[in-house]
DNA sequence: TTGATAACCGTATCAGCGTACGGTAAAAAC
DNA sequence: GTTTTTACCGTACGCTGATACGGTTATCAA
């Protein structure tokens, strides 16, 4: 066998690279040459490992989608390790979602433009679906584990419990880069105050839908 | 003085066109050409009436913005005049928002796709942030006039509240939008389930604001 | 009638894009 | 060393897009 080379390392490395120049100057910018030079290969090599722009962008789009599933599912796995209240959990789950911070206004900025690009092109569409469902399914879970510890009403229909948690999150996620963008922002303390005021919010939110105390489990010792 | 010609008629004519082709093919396919086609002129014309197609796009997003707007802020002001329960008027306005039938459907595409390229063009942005800060501000402002008709706990901050409720229209929107894409819709049975199924997430949220009992004003007749 | 001005058209231009393709270098197998 | 397969490069090609521009027609003022 040949020269060998590692694929995947190779593949993530343009999905970071197109990751980039999208939370730049837009997916637009985006061409296969300028995702090339952002990546310090050449065209070719691009083409190498993706037939296709189109290719390229659905790997770089189940990539960040990837990452940021994976990041939840983490928290909620570790959460529930740790015997930690459910609604504590949850709130940083959500938390997780707000561009508060730059590195998450990057990941924001990626995930609505191929967001915005999903709309006619159906391959986008369904991995962003499918990460949503997915996000719905978990808050949905984690709903329902609730009640065994009695942290929610028995009976309370888990779904559209979910519904509402994910849909707040993702509204509130589009304010606060809205609001952020423009303005306040630069320093810090516009930014912490913002959120503050999305802590709250999201407390009330779940306030309505946690509404027992945890009584089986304690919360843990750190 | 020559040849005259109503010159918003044509804009809109134009920014007509570039909707619906946003919506049909999506933005990547709305070029100058296509438009002039579509609005059945000559790109020459076109050029007339927009010096650059940054222009044309700008004028679109605010003409539909500006529709979007006026709908919502017309359902209000009918509301109040005819002195309605404002939980009942607030629930219409944020069920106007959901893509629930094909029309809104195509309305929520031209929306979203702005706002993925509004990412990097500051003009559209600006347009989206500032419809959205009016609408918060509608939001809250019922909210406030809750308080004085009883049907708000008058310790209740506005802002906050307005800030949930928003959020969940545009998360709940976009559920939707994701939902009714990928499967079952096509007869309008599953459309009407989903409809019904967010009317009461809408309910949920708009309870957990709208306390009481609106105490000084009767139900209107019809 | 006759300019003058604006509405309107069609095309040329030029840049930037995605992709095809031929070539080179390197590493594994023998 | 030779061969073979793969990693990798640079460029040429075809196409499409935005914009520039010169020309034509219709309307109003004089």
């Amino acid at each position: 066998m040949p020269r060998t080379a590692d694929h995947d390392q190779r593949r993530r490395q343009i999905a970071d690279a197109v990751c980039a120049l999208i939370s730049d100057h837009g997916l637009d910018a985006v061409t296969v040459a300028r995702t090339a030079a952002a990546a310090g290969m050449s065209v070719g090599l691009v083409q190498h490992y993706f037939r296709t722009k189109d290719d390229m962008l659905l790997h770089a789009f189940t990539t960040v989608s990837a990452r940021i599933r994976d990041r939840a599912e983490g928290h909620i796995r570790q959460g529930t390790e740790h015997r930690r209240p459910i609604a504590r959990v949850m709130a940083e789950v959500m938390a997780e979602f707000l561009p508060l911070d730059e590195e998450r206004r990057a990941e924001y900025r990626v995930a609505l433009a191929f967001a915005g690009r999903a709309l006619d092109a159906p391959a986008l569409a369904e991995v962003d679906a499918e990460t949503a469902r997915r996000l719905r399914r978990d808050v949905a879970r984690a709903v329902h584990n609730g009640k065994e510890c009695g942290e929610v009403d028995p009976d309370l229909d888990p779904w559209p419990a979910a519904v509402r948690l994910t849909a707040v999150t993702e509204g509130l996620a589009m304010q606060v880069y809205r609001d952020g963008a423009g303005g306040a922002e630069g320093g810090g303390a516009g930014g912490e105050a913002a959120a503050a005021h999305c802590a709250s919010v999201i407390e009330a939110e779940l306030a309505s839908v946690f509404t027992g105390e945890c009584r089986q489990y304690a919360d843990a010792p750190s």
